[in-house]
DNA sequence: GTCTATATTGAGATAGAC
DNA sequence: GTCTATCTCAATATAGAC
């Protein structure tokens, strides 16, 4: 069988790797080992090449993690822009925001995994997290703009609500696996709807408010 | 300054480390640089002592991460232990499981950072991750358990609801650091809060259900 | 585009003195 | 309880042939 990257494109013509089929192994790699923990002979072994021929695509074991960063933040960010052209309530937007990172969460899983595990160490891991942090930080003005609205709750803090949210969504890398009974509409849904209506039974809590 | 634990205890007597004291110094190391990326070395530089005086307190680095590990798991157990011992509706014993997780978080953040991130590559990180998978099967048999009482909503998987209400939970390490506005009473309010009843303004939403 | 061979550095761990 | 000195191994990366 031909090499096939994970984004379904086969390649045509010589034999052998290009990046971005490397990179889908390695990103599997870094995510079961951890980056550090990886070596490039694991990496080469897993290729099925010898070390010295993952340094005629990539310079460095550093510039594989800052193209693999890249591609999760690159999506997330779309993610983003998106939302930002459409019109109507924050409420509304901050939806399209949840539902779309929870998409492309699923989409490019190995890769938003790979993502959250930055902890900062070298410059690349760096500027990954600085443009992580700008995300939060647009997400963190929807949310607050939608709590100026009315529609979102204004008795907690706005950088809380969206950090709770999003540590909700994030944290379905640690155990969403594609193929698996929901797929991803299913668990967009179902995300949004804990997150914005909690997990209670709809009919017997707030209920009580009304009448109390 | 004489050594002192992260616990507050001052150790009496001769100078040097005790165990703990080189336990929250590997600990912070860890969180830091992660823990394949910390070397003896650099851990020893942070002690100010050699290498090998490591060594006379822990066999191996791996045994330095299974205390840690076994701190965090302790705490958390007591939780349940202390949930399961109550009496009264499964939907009670859940918001004590949920708000007691959130103090250990907090109390131990370090320990619990560290046991976060732990994906298994070792004999030590595999038991490690049997213990909190015992852990949170028994939270999903406590969801599932309020869910048949009627308190919480059924709509979504047990597993589901118990995973997303412990990656909001969990989610805390990334950004909650002590000394901060927040105090572990209130985050441990604001995050049951939002878990139970949604980031959506009460009066908002559920109504249109009642009226419709 | 891939190979073998190698340079160089730093890792975890131990021996044995004080 | 801590030290210096050292062992052994594996890491990233490079050189140069095919």
């Amino acid at each position: 069988m031909k090499p096939m990257s994970e984004n379904g494109t086969m390649r045509r013509g010589r034999p052998g790797y290009d990046q971005q089929g490397i990179l889908d192994v390695a990103v599997a790699a870094f995510n079961q080992f951890g980056y550090d923990a990886t070596s490039m002979g694991v990496l080469a072994d897993r290729l099925g090449l010898s070390k010295s021929a993952i340094y005629h695509h990539f310079a460095s074991k550093d510039e594989i993690l800052d193209r693999a960063l890249d591609a999760a933040l690159g999506a997330l960010e779309g993610v983003l822009r998106e939302a930002d052209a459409a019109t109507g309530p924050a409420a509304d937007r901050l939806d399209l925001v949840l539902r779309g990172a929870v998409h492309v969460l699923v989409d490019k899983l190995p890769y938003v995994t790979l993502l959250l595990r930055v902890r900062g160490n070298t410059e690349v891991e760096r500027r990954a997290l600085a443009r992580r942090r700008a995300f939060d930080k647009a997400v963190t003005a929807l949310v607050s703009e939608a709590q100026t609205e009315g529609s979102l709750r204004g008795d907690i803090d706005a950088s809380v609500v969206s950090r709770l949210a999003f540590g909700m969504i994030n944290s379905i890398v640690e155990w969403y696996r594609p193929g698996g009974r929901e797929d991803a509409d299913r668990l967009a849904a179902d995300v949004v709807a804990v997150a914005l209506d909690g997990l209670r039974t709809p009919a017997s809590n707030r209920v009580q408010e009304l009448l109390g």
